[in-house]
RNA sequence: GUGAAUGUAGCUCAGUUGGUUAGAGCAUCAGAUUGUGAUUCUGAGGGUCGCGGGUUCGAGUCCCGUCUUUCACCCCA
C-alpha cells in the first residue's frame, strides 16, 4: 500500500494548531460583532460564470476548476477533441469551481438576495478559499480568509472603521510591529495621467507595488521595458521619493495634482479616524500601494507585518461596480477587508506571540486502581461535569504510571487519584500537575477551588 | 505557468572517491518502581534511503524520469 499524502499547498492541522487558529478567528470575529457585521457563508463551489474575469487574466488561471458529474464528455463532438486544448475544452466539461475569494460570492449573494437586505449591509464571512497557485511559504491553495465588507454606502466612515477593526485585532492579537497602508486608485489613476499613460494603468500598478521588493532600478528597467519614457518614469519616482507624514504627503500631492476626488478621499479618511477618538499610528498613507485585484476603485488597504518576511496578511479596498457585473440595475458601491488567517498564524508563530492557554484541555483526569474505584472515578467526573468542570475518566484498567502519563501529554491540570482510601474516606487524593504538590481533599471543595480559578 | 534546490527511522540530521549488516540525538515502547507524570538508569522496537527506470561486479551515493517540500519569478491572504 501506498503511503497516504495530502495534495499539494493543503495541510492537516493537528490539536495545538486549531487551538491556535481558533484563537484567531475568535479574536476577528468577536471584533467584526463588535462593529455590528452578521456572518453569512456562501458555497465552497460557484458556478465559473460566477468567478471568471473578476480576478483578472491571471486570476483565472488560479481558479480550481470541478469536472461535470456523469459522462462530462457526453455533449462534445468526439472529432473536435482529437484537436481542441485544454483551455477551450476547460469551459464545456467544467462549470463548477472553487471560491477564490469572498468577496465576489458576496457580490453575487448581495444580488440575487437584495430584497431581503437592509442597506447598507455589514457582513462578515470566514471560509477557507482555493488558489491553484504554486505554493511557498506563506502561500497555501487552500486557505482561510475573514471577510468584513459593508455594500450600499460610499461614506467614507466604512473605511476608517475598516482601519478601526485592523488595529483592534492586531492589538487583541499581541502584533504590535505593523504597519496599515492606505492609498487610493484614484491617486494611481491621477499618476498614470500626469505619466500620460491612461490604458497602461494595469503594468503601470503592478510596477510599482514592487517597489520595496525589488527596488527602484529594477522597477525603472520594467517601466521602460513597457514602454514608459524617461520624463514620465522621472516624474514617478520624483512623488514616490517623498518622505513626510501622512499629511505632508497629501499636501505635496495637492500642490502637483491639484485636489484629485482620491486624495481628498484618503484625507477624509485620516480625519475620520480622529473623529473617532483614534489616531494614525500604524496608519501610512503609501502611494506606492497598488494591489492588483481589478475591481477595486477607491481606497486600498494593506497590512503588513514588520521583522517578518511575509507577504500581506490582510488587505481589501472600495470596489464601486462589483454588483453591477452580476446586474446591471445594481450599482451598490462596496469597502472590505480581509485577513488572511495562515499567514497570520505564520507571523504569531514566528514571532512568538501565541498564548500558552491556548492549549485546549480538560482540568481533571480521575485515575483509578481497579475495578470499583473505575465506578467510583465515574461518578466523580460526572459530579465534576455536572460543576462545568472539564473531566475525563482513563477509559482502561492500566497502572497509575501510565494514567499519569496521558494526563503529563495533554496538559491536564489536575488529577485525581482514586482507590480503597480514597473510596473509604471520601478524601481524594489530588494531584497539581504543573507543580506536583499533592494533598487529600472532598470533591466539595476540589470543585470549589476549580471554580474559583476558571 | 517559468526557473532552481531538496528528499535517509515518528522528528532533526550524519553517512568520505560508488564497497561488508545504513548510524546518532530526540521521540516511542518495556523494565528498574504491583498507588505517582514531567527528572534518572537499563533495554527493545522502528528503514522499500520519496517513487520508477538506467549505468555498474556492486548504488543511500552517479544518470534520466516522476512526485513532494522549499526558494525565486508571476501573482497574492
Amino acid at each position: 500500500m501506498e503511503k497516504p499524502t495530502l495534495p499539494k499547498g493543503t495541510r492537516d492541522f493537528g490539536p495545538l494548531q486549531m487551538a491556535r487558529r481558533e484563537y484567531i478567528f475568535q479574536t476577528i470575529r468577536s471584533v467584526f460583532q463588535l462593529y455590528g457585521f452578521q456572518p453569512i457563508e456562501t458555497p465552497a463551489m460557484e458556478n465559473l460564470s460566477t468567478l471568471t474575469g473578476k480576478y483578472g487574466e491571471e486570476g483565472d488561471q488560479l481558479l480550481f476548476k470541478v469536472l461535470n458529474s456523469g459522462d462530462f464528455l457526453k455533449d462534445i463532438e468526439r472529432i473536435s477533441l482529437a484537436s481542441i486544448d485544454s483551455k477551450n475544452l476547460a469551459p464545456q466539461v467544467a462549470e463548477k469551481g472553487l471560491r477564490y475569494d469572498l468577496t465576489v460570492p458576496f457580490a453575487r449573494y448581495v444580488v440575487m438576495n437584495r430584497h431581503e437586505i437592509t442597506f447598507p449591509f455589514k457582513r462578515y464571512q470566514i471560509q477557507p478559499v482555493w488558489r491553484a497557485d504554486r505554493p511557498q511559504k506563506g502561500r497555501y491553495r487552500e486557505f482561510y480568509q475573514c471577510d468584513a465588507d459593508v455594500i450600499g454606502t460610499d461614506s467614507l466612515t466604512c473605511e476608517a472603521e475598516i482601519i478601526l477593526m485592523i488595529k483592534a485585532i492586531f492589538r487583541r492579537l499581541g502584533i504590535t510591529d505593523y504597519s496599515v497602508k492606505l492609498n487610493h486608485r484614484g491617486i494611481l489613476a491621477g499618476l498614470a495621467s500626469a505619466m500620460h499613460a491612461s490604458g497602461k494603468e494595469g503594468s503601470l500598478f503592478v510596477a510599482i507595488d514592487k517597489l520595496d521588493k525589488i527596488g527602484e532600478v529594477a522597477v525603472r528597467a520594467e517601466l521602460t521595458e513597457r514602454g514608459f519614457d524617461t520624463k514620465a518614469i522621472d516624474l514617478l519616482f520624483q512623488t514616490l521619493a517623498f518622505k513626510g507624514s501622512n499629511q505632508e504627503k497629501l499636501d505635496m500631492l495637492n500642490k502637483s495634482f491639484a485636489d484629485s476626488p482620491g486624495v481628498k478621499d484618503v484625507r477624509a479618511v485620516l480625519q475620520l479616524l480622529h473623529s473617532y477618538g483614534d489616531n494614525e499610528e500604524h496608519v501610512e498613507f503609501d502611494i506606492s500601494l497598488a494591489r492588483g485585484l481589478t475591481y477595486y476603485t477607491g481606497c486600498i488597504f494593506e497590512v503588513k507585518v514588520h521583522g517578518v518576511a511575509i507577504g500581506s496578511v490582510s488587505g481589501g479596498g472600495r470596489y464601486d461596480n462589483l454588483t453591477a457585473i452580476f446586474d446591471a440595475r445594481e450599482k451598490s458601491s462596496g469597502v472590505g477587508i480581509s485577513f488572511g488567517v495562515d499567514r497570520i498564524y505564520d507571523v504569531m508563530d514566528a514571532l512568538n506571540l501565541f498564548p500558552e492557554k491556548t492549549q485546549a484541555t480538560s482540568d481533571v483526569l480521575t485515575c483509578h486502581l481497579d475495578e470499583a474505584s473505575s465506578h467510583y472515578a465515574m461518578r466523580v467526573a460526572a459530579t465534576l461535569r455536572n460543576h462545568g468542570i472539564s473531566a475525563e475518566v482513563y477509559p482502561d484498567q492500566a497502572k497509575l504510571k501510565k494514567q499519569l502519563e496521558y494526563a503529563d501529554k495533554k496538559k491536564t491540570r489536575f488529577v485525581v487519584v482514586i482507590g480503597e482510601d480514597e473510596m473509604r474516606s471520601g478524601q481524594l487524593t489530588v494531584k497539581e500537575m504543573k507543580t506536583g504538590t499533592q494533598e487529600k481533599m472532598k470533591l466539595d471543595e476540589l470543585i470549589r477551588r476549580i471554580s474559583d480559578q476558571n
